[in-house]
RNA sequence: CGGGGCGUAGCUCAGCUUGGUAGAGCGCUCGGUUUGGGACCGAGAGGCCGCAGGUUCGAAUCCUGUCGCCCCGACCA
């Protein structure tokens, strides 16, 4: 069936919506894709329903080129599997929760890991049954705190998440490149930049994690690249230790008056004024050792302070430090929790006094102390003398100090060396189209999916899983593929393959290309034909840049001579094309 | 949760300062004239002015409260 637009569900919008920010969400609203009902909650219009099932359709078949076979869950279901991997609580208020007429507790399923493994449970239980590949296109719901840009982060997603199961360690390693190859398929297929970075394995246990993300500014996710090949999350980077040096040979550390100097600044400018180093290089920030206080609070509720000892060149990044202390979460602490513990001498914090340890669980303070992986043995550093108005100098670590552990909670600057030795890294944003993930035995423990292997042993059987954004891809590809007229889908998944204009009224022009379209669909195009007869073609122009087909023909005129035109959306070229010639000419685009 | 902005017709917005019968453009309906870049004329339909209180003879407008939306941040397999 040719699909007429004067037929077709959908009002295109002359105005821009007001509520609308981002390009994908502005234009996918105005021409006609979807519509907003509530936050971060989209109802599908025919067009965005099209171009959604050309991506699912594009991913179904990767999928089964992966092996993986697909089934389907509800998205309402009990709490019990939730609570069964302590996910009920960890999620807190990140999932819509709902109970039934007789008080028992649901949920909208935010992501599917339990279920599927209490199915593969249900129905096997050999070794000879895996591995075992199974996934789902289904709508996902996360209670976000704040819906953003449309589809880009919304309350209701279509995610493909794809669950894979082995009995070995090694088999999981197969599982997971099929997937991960896959991906790298899919997307190339929808013509998408990507990068694959190293993620935070973090919370969700397991061993082996990365992401998917496409470069753009409008990204959630900061990554880190160098140029000989080495990508990760910021969250996931990680920072080489400086080879341990002896002390043998420096000074003893000296506490020297440095006064009015709370901030590394301002202890920096005292230190090259009043207090030079021998060697003639003037002191820098990252000569400093700065101790920043958190506030961690427990999965318990318990709170818990605790310093952490970095160059004072760098900042501490929160992410970094959430992972870095995960579960729990990290907050700077107040004024007040400061002031609570008098040991602690605001801006003149350090590890180390002449009458022994202060920070560190050893320490004075037993405030537990853990530093950066820059400080590590035998370096030395101005650091607080826990005295006001002075410094301690020359102070090495190993020698003078110790700390309880070392953490990753320095941000990340461009410049950094990247731990795999491929050079300096660049820092930019990325928004996450898909991920991979080891999750082990995590689930599989904690659900009993066990099987019998070769020797009649039962064995706990280790997982991944693997999920890709359906819509938030739609809206990613709106996002790079777009001018100021509208929206511009690569071929694969733009709603239509060709948008006929029928662009004067004259009898003859509509006869011809009723012609046309009837052809070109038995030709097995799909057919988006402009055939309302009072618009007048300025209109039609507008509609059909605005809706992004990619491949456009007018006719009009000309047709009386045989001719038509081809319009390139992307290039705006328009090639008149006798009509003779046009499905030939068609045929190589 | 913190900061900022905004709620009036399907869409984009004006009106509010200084209270007095609800407005424009686009879209929609009918008639007519138009038709290669968002035409024109005429006639219409469409609004609990987010919601609830209050002040007032009278509230879209002033006051109080409340709900919601958008953006930034925090948060986010």
């Amino acid at each position: 069936m040719v699909t007429r637009l004067s037929q077709l569900f959908v009002r295109t919008l002359r105005d821009d919506p007001a509520d609308a920010e981002a390009e994908s969400h502005r234009l996918l609203v105005r021409a006609g894709y979807i519509r907003r009902q509530a936050p971060g909650v989209f109802a599908w219009l025919p067009l965005g329903l099209k171009v959604r099932r050309k991506i699912e359709a594009i991913i179904r078949e990767e999928m089964t080129n992966a092996g993986a076979q697909e089934v389907h869950f509800p998205a309402l279901l009990p709490r019990e599997p939730y609570e069964v991997t302590g996910r009920w609580t960890e999620y807190g208020d990140g999932i819509f929760r709902l109970k039934d007429r007789k008080g028992a507790d649901y949920l909208l399923a935010p992501t599917h890991e339990e279920v599927f493994t209490l199915l593969v449970k249900d129905l096997y239980s050999s070794y000879k049954d895996l591995p075992l590949s199974i996934y789902q296109i289904q709508d996902k719901y996360r209670d976000e705190a704040r819906p953003r840009a449309g589809l880009l982060r919304g309350r209701e997603f279509s995610m493909k998440d794809a669950y894979s199961f082995d009995y070995t360690d090694a088999g999981l390693d197969i599982s997971y490149q099929a997937q991960r190859d896959a991906y790298e398929r899919i997307f190339a297929r929808l013509g998408l930049d990507y990068v694959i970075v190293q993620a935070d394995a973090g919370a969700m246990g397991g061993s082996r994690s990365e992401e998917f993300l496409h470069p753009t500014p409008i990204g959630e996710d900061t990554f880190v690249r160098s140029a000989g090949g080495y990508a990760a999350n910021v969250e996931a980077f990680h920072t080489e230790p400086p080879t341990a040096r002896s002390y043998e040979k420096l000074t003893p550390a000296e506490v020297l008056d440095t006064p009015d100097t709370p901030t590394i600044q301002t202890l920096v400018d005292v230190a090259n004024e009043k207090h030079p180093r021998p060697d003639g290089r003037a002191w820098t920030a990252a000569d400093t050792l700065k101790n920043i206080v958190l506030t961690l609070t427990h999965l318990d509720g318990s709170k818990e302070l605790v310093v952490v000892g970095l160059p004072g060149d760098r900042e501490v990044d929160l992410k970094r430090a959430e992972v870095a202390f995960a579960p729990a979460g990290v907050e700077p602490a107040t004024a007040e929790e400061l002031a609570a513990n008098k040991g602690l001498v605001k801006g003149y914090i350090g590890p180390w006094s002449a009458s022994g340890p202060v920070l560190g669980l050893e320490g004075s303070t037993k405030i537990r102390y853990v530093t950066d992986p820059r400080v590590s043995d035998g370096s030395g550093w101005i650091t607080g003398a826990n005295i006001h108005g002075k410094h301690v100098f020359g102070l090495v670590a190993g020698r003078d100090f110790v700390a309880d552990g070392t953490v990753e909670t320095a941000d990340v600057l461009a410049g950094d060396p990247a731990p795999d030795g491929s050079g300096p890294v660049e820092l930019a944003r990325g928004m996450e189209i898909g991920h991979v993930f080891q999750l082990g035995r995590k689930y599989a423990e904690a659900l009993g999916l066990k099987v019998l292997d070769e020797n009649g042993k039962l064995v706990t059987v280790t997982m991944g899983s693997y999920g890709i954004g359906v819509t938030r891809i739609l809206a990613v590809i709106a996002e790079s593929n777009n001018d100021a007229k509208g929206l511009i889908w690569p071929k694969n998944v733009a709603p239509f393959d060709i948008h006929v204009i029928a662009a004067t009224k004259e009898p003859e022009v509509y006869e011809a290309a009723e012609k046309l379209v009837a052809q070109l669909e038995s030709e097995r195009y799909d057919v988006l034909f402009d055939d309302r007869l009072k618009v007048s073609p300025g209109v039609k122009f507008g509609d059909a840049e605005l809706i992004g087909v990619p491949v456009i023909v007018i006719v009009g005129k000309g047709v009386a001579d045989g001719n038509v035109e081809l319009w390139d959306r992307r290039t705006n070229e328009r090639t008149p094309l006798p009509l003779d010639s046009l499905l030939t000419h068609l045929s190589t685009l």
